[in-house]
DNA sequence: CGTAGTGTTGAATTGAATCAAGTGTCGTGG
DNA sequence: CCACGACACTTGATTCAATTCAACACTACG
């Protein structure tokens, strides 16, 4: 259940922090971007505000810029743009990529909602990939100078962004295990599953959903082919574990596809 | 050997915790064990101390337990511990490695001197792979706990930590990229640059080093066989970029092994 | 309603794995 | 200090999973 609710008419006592206040409560109400606050968003719990009590989580919604929703291909910034904030999907999905030398693209991560982008730029100060939007998408921008500067201030901000980076290397590590050790069937299956559990986690069915990407962004993404990747769901519809229809993707037999890389 | 032979005169003050600071100095200046304190490890500009001053880097020593030297073999701690330390490599070398239900290992990481070792545990609060020393070896633990707590006062120090863990995080999106894209042959030539440049930040010879692993571990880590890595290592050295001898390598030719990985 | 992008399928090729048979090296205990 | 055994490493022959090349089908959007 979610923490929702807010008092929405006490711009009262929970703000006095940094300088000023009165105002933020006011861009918060703005009318016509229905879920804005922290407060209210339904991805509350993936996102950064989990741990926070009411009034951190206005402290936040203060930093955070919602800005102008992205259209498939618009790019959130390009690989070593100058490195200023980290972002969380709302809505909708993203990829990261990179583009080596001899021209071919290399995609490095998909960002569905509740989902933070950006943590590639943090040490270096320059983002390691370019990314973009993958289909119609909103996000939220949370300048990451602002993001230190509250996390100083409120240690279960500073803990869960950690978490939040441990996960990621945690996850980066998985997948330097699967890339370096599991067939095409395998990298694919898992691939798959974890989607699966990512869009249950936004609440959306975890065995029937739309692929955001192509079949070359997951190639490019697993180290297969496009022609390999193909013929894997074929292969993998065949054996009847999963139904597809060009991009939809219906889970049918979720135990046999966890066998798949049952050994791994 | 024993854990060291601990001030074996001074029963008296260094055991207690934080909270007091005087008899910190007294352990720093413990006799036998010369670069102790993090002022004078000459580590100190990969670790953390970096950008932290003087009385802050006292704080840190205070925190950060150096444990007993590791041996060949040993492990600092094992898949699915309970998280609770990261540890900086003071001497020596380490692999983390995780075990595939079929028994077969798959490295994830190899660590040298200055780098920062069990952030993937961060997040879980477990351990997500085991790491073992592959040489004698010394290491710093820091307690994370007390990591978070001392960011909060040293906001240098929580700036650091951050970029630690982003450059963690780049990190293991080029090896995403290399492992989904590169041949044996690139894999391998960037792995020996890579090690190169880690060794001159250690002031080590980038042109001339000893392997910490064996060939098996570098296939592991770098999704390849062990057959394979040794025929990759003989075909670079019948080519002269490179002089091999057991675990000796010699780059004899930096700007041509960079070609080899040119195109990417 | 056409065209560019996306996806599928088949046949041939190939890079790396596997299988196999060694040699080399090191640490330990006799 | 040497010999032994366990690893570590190398090299060759063969196999195979995935890529490459090629041709075609679908679909979606301006």
């Amino acid at each position: 259940m979610s923490p929702r609710d807010m008092s929405s008419n006490s711009p009262t006592v929970n703000d006095n922090k940094i300088t000023m206040k009165p105002q933020t409560v006011v861009r918060k109400i703005c009318p016509h971007n229905a879920n804005v606050s922290c407060s209210s968003c339904r991805l509350n719990e993936l996102c950064l505000p989990i741990a926070l009590n009411k009034s951190e989580i206005h402290l936040l919604d203060e930093i955070v810029e919602r800005n102008r929703p992205y259209k498939k291909g618009d790019h959130l910034y390009r690989q070593n743009d100058d490195f200023k904030s980290v972002y969380a999907v709302r809505s909708g999905s993203f990829k990261s990529y990179v583009l080596s030398n001899n021209g071919q693209g290399r995609v490095t991560g998909f960002f569905l909602p509740g989902e933070i982008i950006g943590m590639d730029g943090i040490a270096s100060k320059h983002y390691a990939n370019s990314t973009q939007a993958l289909e119609h998408s909103s996000i939220c921008e949370i300048p990451f100078s602002q993001l230190e500067k509250l996390s100083q201030q409120l240690p279960s901000l500073q803990h869960h962004f950690f978490a939040i980076m441990g996960n990621e290397i945690a996850k980066d590590q998985q997948i330097h295990t699967l890339l370096s050790s599991y067939t095409a069937e395998e990298r694919t299956a898992s691939f798959l599953l974890g989607l699966s559990s990512r869009f249950a986690h936004v609440a959306l069915s975890p065995i029937r959903y739309l692929l955001p990407m192509t079949r070359s962004d997951i190639g490019e993404y697993l180290g297969l082919t496009v022609e390999t990747v193909s013929r894997i769901l074929t292969a993998l519809q065949r054996k009847g574990l999963i139904e597809v229809n060009n991009r939809e993707i219906e889970l049918l037999d979720i135990e046999a596809l966890r066998q798949v890389i049952g050994s791994k």
